[in-house]
DNA sequence: TAGATTGTTAATCGATTAACAATC
DNA sequence: TAGATTGTTAATCGATTAACAATC
């Protein structure tokens, strides 16, 4: 097994794959859970959704870190994963919009336990301002720049209406959050360097509502497959 | 041509296409409510965040709605594509698990507005039953078929915790549900001809992590080594 | 060694994009 | 007709997958 060489930091790693990482990270939280130490490719695939061929491949991006005709150390590869996607190191979050989505948000469990900390809740309404959403005082949304400064925030959480949301992002661009996740119905316009990610409920929805029009009327079942290929 | 119903209901979107639809249609949306009564696939591709020449591409999948030298009528235009999609039609939704996500789901405006009818709320938990959430009084999760069978519910909304999300897909499966929208952190083993999709918050916030890693150092990452150092 | 399984290759498939003929 | 813009083509790019040589 070869150690990381300095030109390894360099290898650019396909988008897809990177989606699947965590997918992969947690699939082998869950083996370890269940005392597996050691796993193959076929075992994790499917654990993962996936299959072996294209877990094979995703892996060969990070390096070679599996043995043949033996498997993966399960808690090695789960480091080396985690390592790769940085939720090893601590990343500062703050959420904008505490309607019901933000408290949620706010609340979620799956938010620390991956390296995420929810610095500051903020809202511009001053009905809000003050009360307390999962241990955290929610703010003033005119808090944001002071509250980023401080707690070297780099991702930024929209959860506001979406009328509100290219503001939000603007000033949270403004103040120097790179990174944001979008949950406002809303296409936002960011710079060049910023990442926007962006979860649409009703937007899942209607894909959900387009194969399921096809399927009950369409008749011809063949025709008919789930979007990633489906376990069983 | 394979033999099938009626007229072109048969040509295959591309999956990619069909997940930009409903992109399409709520930037239409806007477009008519600022009175805009005709667009160019610029002015449209620039609402919607993508370039024109996919635009285009996309919407010949559909039909030829356009005209030459003129663009798009908005009003047609966002008829045919909420044709296509099926929200013309109304879509009776239960979702499982009313905790923090569940509560916030369920108050979702954007459920009604596109045709999404939220007609139960189930969960297991005796003490969240009888609540009121939304206007809507929470059922023991035991009333899942029932509730399908009464309504016709087609969608189901899982937003349990991870452990109970494969049980509750079993059965929705079960009683014939056919599309899911998951949810719960958790891998989702489902028949052919069952669609499901994932929204997960943690994955997006790791793949925002990992960029952002990448942006601010590149630098050396062996900085960070977790507390457990190595394949702990 | 014999069996098992990785890591990689190469073929295929699907998505994106620029360019432009068709045509309003 | 002249200008504008669609719908389509074809080239390119990226992702998936089966197959298998490498090797534990």
């Amino acid at each position: 097994m070869t150690a990381r060489s300095s030109t390894d930091a360099n290898r650019v790693i396909p988008e897809a794959t990177v989606a699947r990482l965590p997918v992969y990270l947690r699939a082998l939280t869950a083996l370890a859970d269940q005392g597996i130490r050691t796993c193959s490719s076929e075992d994790l695939a499917s654990a993962a959704g996936v299959n072996s061929a294209k877990l094979r491949k995703d892996l060969s991006y990070l390096g070679s870190y599996g043995t043949r005709g033996v498997g993966y150390d399960v808690d090695y590869l789960r480091y080396q994963i985690a390592r790769e996607i940085g939720v090893t190191q601590d990343w500062p979050v703050v959420i904008v919009g505490i309607g019901n989505l933000g408290h949620a948000l706010a609340n979620f469990s799956g938010f620390r336990s991956r390296g995420f900390r929810v610095v500051a809740l903020l809202d511009a309404d001053p009905a809000l301002v003050g009360q307390t959403v999962a241990g955290v005082q929610v703010r003033p949304f005119d808090e944001l720049e002071e509250t980023v400064r401080t707690n070297d925030v780099a991702i930024g959480v929209i959860a506001t209406p979406a009328v509100a949301a290219q503001d939000v992002a603007d000033r949270m661009v403004a103040t120097g959050i790179t990174s944001i996740l979008n949950f406002a119905p809303a296409v936002l316009a960011v710079p060049e360097g910023v990442d926007v990610r962006k979860v649409d409920l009703s937007i899942e929805l209607q894909i959900l509502a387009y194969h399921e029009q096809r399927k009950a009327g369409g008749a011809d079942p063949a025709t008919v497959v789930g979007a990633d290929g489906g376990a069983a």
